[in-house]
DNA sequence: CCAATCTATAGATAATTATCTATAAGATAC
DNA sequence: GTATCTTATAGATAATTATCTATAGATTGG
């Protein structure tokens, strides 16, 4: 029996002739002529090579091997009917898988989104990927991910972005730092200052370097540290400065202060980016589209930036 | 999603494609070339109206609405692989169905073989169908059993037959009838008996009052009755004559006897017959060859008349 | 950077399929 | 016994499918 060759059509001629015990009825129903059905099972009757149904005064008989294969259909077409809904589901946003990937930063504010999502639709598969914003951007140029979350998007050519929260960076010290009692801080102040940065190309010490550079100075000191924690706590027992993302800061974290530093305005801006040469799962579109509708609920409405309608719109 | 214009061959290109992750390797494997492989994959894709596997970095990524779709080729193709292993069995003659219609005398000899070949192939299903002669001729008209059994086979024009058991007609009597204690009976003796016969057009009245035509006698006093059974009792209570096959006589029953009629002898044989214009059932074909094999064993050697070979040989 | 390997696309073709119409033959029903 | 209904067969055709070859673009591994 070679199976190849069988379509869904052919079986579901088939499994109306065993329903309707006739071969006229069957073509009436199926919108086909009466000698279509005919030749229909009789090609698959030769494909089975076994009688399937037997005509005796004008009746259709269905043999042994015929029920037998009518019985197979059936859960066939149940499989299939199954795949169909869970299509559906996966289509509504039900179901699937929306993979994230977002450099460290961003840790400390998207699971305040993710969480209401993830309880909304438990069914969605969401792996997250975190890595510094080399590994990130390097997920992102080869499209493993879904979406990616960057302040500082990169080139835009193969990708859009959308903004959804204020990143602004503030200058923190220890409480016995010397700039730390003072009210106005110039950059003139911190430029001699030994800093603690993370590993160039992160955003953050982009962003500062920029503006350091833009503004004639350098920076004489600095020591670089693998990741946000470490630069808190080495500030806090008074290594030296940091530049880190306000959201990165626990709330009530008083073992170092932040510095009031009037002419330097580190701001930037959480992106969520979508390569639009890929396809994005559906999931990931329901993610955007949830994001759209709750962001002022699930974060700090002071900093949020909803520019994600535009975003979902251009994704249609 | 329209299945219909989807066939087996497509699915098994796309299982290949999930288990090898490879469009090269599956075209490999599959004696195909790589545009080929793509190409179907693409069109499934297009049925299904959802992506189900992406391509980067040279490997295939298999999206959720993919791999569910893998499982339910899986569970599809298994059912068809349960359905050729039923076909095996059917073929084998270890399942099916084989359907048989008997004249009432045959119940009393058919039994000796149906059992042994039910506990052969206990899957098998054996309808019997049991009639008097005219019932089960309408039905081989019909065509709707496998095997017909008869004596005296009606027309063979799309059918074949095959003797296996002689059926030897006795004449029997109450003990204390007057003919019972004569050693020598002869037709004459007989005819102005009251006779008990089975309805006209019963094999075995027509044998009988075929020999009465053909030697010039004629019955004067004959009552009809349903059943061999009938006949048996209602002759050991005295009411008459019968004629009955010798398969019918419980072996030790004393209530009557059979009578020495040296002139006459009624001679038949059971024969096994198939139509030629239908299709036989495998379990059908499959009797016959146990029946061809065990006749002696299952039933009195001394009536076999084994000419089996001949009809099956006749089916192959 | 080059050679090898991968997938996608375009274009072509032979085979297969899904249909139809017309017709025949067998069965049923009144 | 005629009209009606059923299935089967033959012949025709348009659509679809399964393939191929050739080629291009991407990626990978030295």
């Amino acid at each position: 029996m070679d199976l190849r060759h069988i379509s869904f059509r052919l079986l579901e001629v088939f499994m109306c002739v065993v329903k309707t015990r006739s071969i006229s009825e069957t073509a009436r129903q199926l919108h086909l002529t009466q000698p279509t059905v005919s030749q229909q099972i009789k090609r698959l009757q030769e494909t089975v090579n076994e009688p399937l149904v037997m005509v005796n005064q004008q009746r259709i008989h269905v043999t042994e091997a015929g029920f037998a294969l009518f019985q197979t259909c059936q859960q066939v077409f149940g499989h299939f009917d199954d795949y169909q809904d869970y299509l559906a589901e996966l289509r509504g946003g039900e179901r699937g898988r929306c993979k994230i990937a977002m450099v460290n930063t961003a840790q400390y504010i998207l699971p305040k989104l993710l969480g209401p999502y993830s309880n909304l639709h438990p069914h969605v598969e969401l792996p997250l990927e975190i890595g510094n914003r080399a590994e990130v951007l390097a997920r992102f140029e080869r499209g493993e991910d879904d979406i990616y979350v960057f302040s500082h998007p990169p080139s835009l050519e193969h990708a859009k972005a959308g903004r959804f929260l204020q990143n602004p960076l503030v200058f923190i010290a220890a409480n016995n730092h010397k700039l730390a009692s003072k009210s106005h801080v110039t950059l003139h102040d911190l430029v001699s200052e030994r800093f603690l940065l993370r590993e160039p190309g992160s955003a953050t010490r982009m962003l500062f370097e920029s503006e350091l550079q833009s503004r004639g100075f350098v920076l004489s000191n600095t020591v670089q540290m693998a990741s946000n924690e470490a630069i808190r706590v080495a500030v806090g027992s008074g290594m030296g400065l940091g530049v880190v993302s306000r959201h990165v800061l626990p709330p009530h974290d008083t073992s170092f202060c932040m510095l009031n530093v009037e002419d330097v305005n580190l701001a930037s801006h959480w992106y969520f980016v979508v390569r639009t040469d890929r396809h994005l799962s559906h999931a990931a579109r329901n993610f955007l589209k949830f994001a759209q509708l709750n962001l002022e609920q699930c974060l700090d409405k002071q900093w949020v930036t909803n520019e994600l309608s535009q975003l979902n719109e251009s994704l249609n």
